[in-house]
DNA sequence: GTAAAAATCATCCTAAAGTATGAAGCCTTT
DNA sequence: AAAGGCTTCATACTTTAGGATGATTTTTAC
């Protein structure tokens, strides 16, 4: 089929062929013909690109890499609470019993007296009791007195 | 209007300058070559160095610095004794007025009902209905149970 | 100017806190 | 063994705290 084709059509093709070199040549010719006219201004034009090419890998690869660092300060609360340090010397001096002191944290930590009897498994009278005797240690009249001044003497944390 | 037209395009106008007074020099250089014929090598030599410094100065200032962000965390302590630093977004959050907020700090300095509404001249009634109220907002039952988890959430010192 | 939020006050009621007093058991010290 | 402190518990009572609801005024936001 293709050989058919060719073989039918030489002819033609040749002359093609043919034409299509005639044409190439003629432009080849032209472009030759620029060429050396303008020999000189093409060369400086190529040696102009070829050494700011040169000039460009140069500082690219050859500097440091321009780098413009952003220092973005975040500050991180760190809620250390700072060591707790008993006071012994104010605890000492006022004399709470243990199971006052117990009865203090418990209530500084927000809990009822009913809460709190459950918590050391005794009554509610049992609390009251303590926290009238511990109320009175400490010179208040509330649990929030109580709470208030035991943490500003460094009592309980 | 016009020195912003010049400051904003200064490598622009820099450059068409310099490309200008280039050419200018080339044409020098070749007149000078036509004159003293055995300078090529030397004019050849001049075109690479000039256009290689071209080629260094277009990189430098044609490049985008890489920008490299550092986030640096800072940790800031909170010392227990040391200076009260206010959680506004929790305060934010719980959404407490202003006025639940005084009678809350009251609250934590231990005073009653009946003291707070005589610190801020209003009747005790009004008191307790911004506690009730404060309660609410706080998710808590007591007002013991309020300071302690206000002291916790740093919203009163 | 209107709607929403905040602040104020009141009444009634219940729950919790606090006072006063007494008493029993368990330690330690004298 | 007696004295004193600690813990426990109880009863009776008063005070304070807290809940529920309704209302008025003021401030704030749209």
């Amino acid at each position: 089929m293709a050989a058919s084709f060719l073989s039918k059509h030489k002819h033609i093709i040749l002359y093609g062929v043919c034409l299509a070199l005639l044409l190439f040549l003629l432009k080849w010719l032209e472009l030759r013909l620029i060429i050396i006219n303008h020999a000189f201004e093409m060369y400086i034009g190529a040696i102009a690109v070829i050494f700011t090419a040169l000039g460009i890998w140069l500082a690219l690869k050859l500097t440091k890499p321009k780098v413009r660092t952003v220092i973005v300060e975040k500050e991180v609360y760190v809620q250390h609470g700072g060591e707790f340090t008993l006071n012994e010397q104010e605890l000492q001096q006022l004399g709470l019993s243990s199971r006052e002191l117990e009865v203090l944290q418990l209530m500084a930590a927000g809990l009822s007296n009913q809460e709190i009897a459950g918590r050391l498994f005794v009554s509610l009278n049992t609390i009251k009791t303590h926290s009238s005797r511990l109320f009175e240690k400490m010179d208040v009249k509330r649990r929030t007195q109580a709470v208030e001044k035991a943490k500003r003497l460094r009592i309980i944390p």
